[in-house]
DNA sequence: TTACTATATGAGTATATAATCACATAGTTA
DNA sequence: TAACTATGTGATTATATACTCATATAGTAA
């Protein structure tokens, strides 16, 4: 692999991460895992406007993390890259340890 | 758990996630796979300004991603959540399907 | 047909993030 | 001591992202 496709690999990587990296798209993802859901639900779930739903849910689906299929008037959006669900074991490990070492350093103040 | 302490978690996993999703940062986790390295290095294997990577790598120390130590006059960083090294795989799945899709894509038009 | 519902998108604004440069600090070595 | 090296940080600017509101589109039902 040369440097610039290296680099390519690095920004493809980045966009995909950056598609999970928001507190509405991680509460969308918690909802789709039980399960498929149109946008309406959705948007009560996370408690936002259909709108602003409907973007953040189009930026997951142009990364390959979900999928979509339409119903009559509804938009269907379910969890295709179900893999991602794992990552959030190891991002509570890593809050659980930043938990524990502001708790070490309180001790010592 | 409470809506209100639901909504907390799902801000700071995104601000985990969010650590992770530059194409630097991503290279310097690449770069740290293999060992500890003090600032100079990784500046010089990611191909950014000190200054820049010292700025990046404080982000992911603040985050638990890694952690750092003195030795004399440099700093040696090296990787403290190893699990998010598993979330490449998964990542490249998604970028893999993607490219597929488009492939499939192009044959029909 | 008209009225309605679900979804998507354009435009504008506010906010967050990244990169650069200058400078500060800490430790090293002559 | 002075000069040097590695690292970190403040300030500025450029860019990206998210949210809101208005509007467009597509399908449904009266």
């Amino acid at each position: 692999m040369t440097e610039k496709s290296r680099q390519i690999v690095y920004e493809r990587q980045a966009e995909v991460l950056k598609s999970l990296a928001h507190p509405l798209r991680i509460a969308i993802l918690d909802f789709l895992k039980d399960g498929e859901q149109c946008v309406c639900d959705i948007a009560k779930y996370v408690g936002s406007e259909r709108s602003n739903v409907s973007r953040h849910l189009s930026v997951l689906v142009s990364c390959g993390v979900l999928e979509c299929r339409k119903e009559g008037l509804k938009v269907i959006y379910s969890l295709k890259a179900k893999c991602v669900l794992d990552f959030f074991k190891c991002v509570t490990t890593c809050l659980i340890q930043q938990a524990k070492d502001s708790e070490k350093l309180l001790r010592v103040l």
